[in-house]
DNA sequence: CGTTTGACTACGC
DNA sequence: CGCGTAGCCAAAC
């Protein structure tokens, strides 16, 4: 993959985005990272297809003690992507489970009732930051949105 | 100094 | 549901 054109000012975004997500919410490293806008010299569906890998990456490098709830950053599968078995997955697993989200028995959890659906929009505007993509992914779209005209 | 490997995701089978 | 693929940088081996 290749990195941010900043690693230093984007992983101190992320994590900045991720203390807004409330307890008992997850999110997901896409999702934050269709929050993020791309620079004005980055082809804009190669920033789609990467970016989600920064995020991956700036999570990685979430620095401790700081009130990052880092656990409530999962894959888009609605999954821990943190390697099966290792402490870091049962950490986070029981961290989330603490906070009351529930995991299915393919180890999921249901976006449609603990799925972020971001911060507010004045947080978004004071931060410069575009709302972020549902994480429901519905078979029936909203065919006819209600004109706001 | 060449290879491997990433806390990802959408998509096709 | 699981598995493979592209993306194509850079740090760790």
């Amino acid at each position: 993959m290749y990195n941010p054109p900043d690693p230093t000012s984007y992983n101190a975004l992320v994590w900045e985005i991720v203390k807004q997500i409330p307890e008992g919410i997850v999110s997901t490293y896409g999702q934050i990272a269709s929050m993020i806008p791309p620079p004005e010299d980055v082809d804009p569906d190669q920033y789609a297809r990467l970016s989600p890998r920064w995020v991956g990456t700036a999570m990685n490098a979430t620095p401790s003690g700081e009130g990052i709830p880092w656990q409530r950053v999962i894959n888009s599968q609605g999954k821990i992507s943190l390697p099966k078995g290792s402490s870091g997955a049962d950490e986070q697993h029981g961290l989330l489970e603490m906070e009351g989200v529930e995991f299915n028995s393919q180890g999921r959890v249901d976006f449609e009732i603990v799925g972020w659906e971001g911060p507010s929009e004045d947080w978004l505007t004071m931060h410069h930051l575009l709302p972020p993509r549902s994480l429901k992914r519905r078979s029936e779209p909203p065919a006819t949105q209600p004109s706001l005209f």
